[in-house]
DNA sequence: CTGCCCATCCCCCGAACGTGGGATGTTCAC
DNA sequence: GTGAACATCCCACGTTCGGGGGATGGGCAG
């Protein structure tokens, strides 16, 4: 049984060659190659495809959004997606639309049919230094400095309420303090955490394990 | 120049294993084979290896403990995980340790020496099931709501700025638009996302947007 | 006992912020 | 080509914040 497969890709060329890779490899059925986002999305759910080739840099709508409103329509599709970018902007707002893989496209030629058997078959596949980048994202980068500096108690009580968008009013008001009272422990945050306002203090009370 | 390598496997047969590997391969030199954490500690930094084999299940010490240890004192130390249990949560305790890949064991034969080198060039090798855990911790399982409430390109570039711990001032600066300007768009996106603070527009980005 | 840290309260001030309004030009879809 | 969405700019108002200052009492360690 092979596998369907469906590329979008608004470079012609680019695009050929890929639906030529495809059709070299016997395990792999194209169902069709569309230049735009638009397109794929209202040809495919005819097609059910099982995997799908996505380029991220589509004209009008991006490969991501498109990855998206695909997911909705065919929630089993799978999906590769392929880009010449490699920032990582693209790269995780691509992996939350729901891309099971992340060529760049200069790996395409030798690794795409890999790729596409990879994804149907449980795995990520991902370039090298996509693949670094996800990982990273996962990597703490601060220690928690010295012992004396962390909040105490009181305090992270406090900088758990900041962080879930309360004023110091109403934080006063939630505790049964004085406005002036919560003033002066957020303020000792501040200072133990190193910052120098609301924003950055919840920030890093969110990225180290708060 | 050969890359430095050390094993830290709790199981004789399996370290030796391992370690014939390594040696049979001309671009890795092995400097050590160590069977727990606390031994690994200890000879470790004399050595200054490039790469680390790891297991992540080891007695006393877990090697995810261990990970995260060597990493302080060899900050740039490359570790490939292994394990037998492929279990998520371990995955990710050993991603925030500072892992850099990580196999399944029964790929180790295969593909250990060939992971080594694409951890030392900037990659970040993963067995296929590991890597789609990883991958699918990015899915969205919620809509971010209607497409036209999602900050535009301008506007997400203002949150992240915001992210920063910018004032509007710097903001405004940064992007060499006016302090009003930079107001504006400011308020919209609080509207999109339905927030009436910064702080809250900060951790709603965080928590599911960026 | 004498510090030291914590939690609590109070005041002042200038800067920054959130809200409301209005305005212009571009681009792109219908 | 009309309209919607976007990016840009401007103003005014009241509120909130952040950074100073100082003060009290409790608890715990040296």
């Amino acid at each position: 049984m092979k596998a369907g497969v469906i590329i979008v890709e608004d470079n012609r060329a680019v695009r050929e060659d890929l639906a030529a890779l495809v059709r070299t490899d016997e395990r792999l059925s194209l169902l069709g190659a569309f230049g735009s986002a638009e397109e794929a999305l209202r040809e495919s759910p005819g097609l059910q495809p099982t995997l799908a080739v996505m380029d991220i840099n589509l004209p009008k709508m991006s490969g991501i959004e498109c990855v998206f409103r695909l997911k909705e329509r065919l929630p089993r599709l799978l999906v590769l997606m392929l880009t010449v970018y490699e920032d990582d902007d693209s790269i995780f707002r691509a992996l939350k639309a729901g891309a099971n893989g992340y060529l760049v496209k200069r790996d395409a030629a030798e690794k795409l049919t890999d790729a596409l058997h990879e994804v149907q078959h449980g795995g990520a596949p991902m370039s090298a230094h996509i693949a670094r980048q996800v990982v990273q994202f996962f990597h703490r980068s601060e220690r928690p400095a010295t012992l004396s500096e962390q909040p105490s108690p009181r305090e992270r009580e406090i900088l758990e309420l900041l962080v879930k968008g309360l004023v110091l009013k109403e934080i006063a008001e939630q505790l049964g303090i004085g406005l002036e009272t919560v003033r002066t422990h957020v303020n000792h945050i501040y200072q133990k955490l190193h910052v120098r306002s609301r924003t950055e203090a919840v920030v890093k009370y969110l990225r180290q394990g708060g």
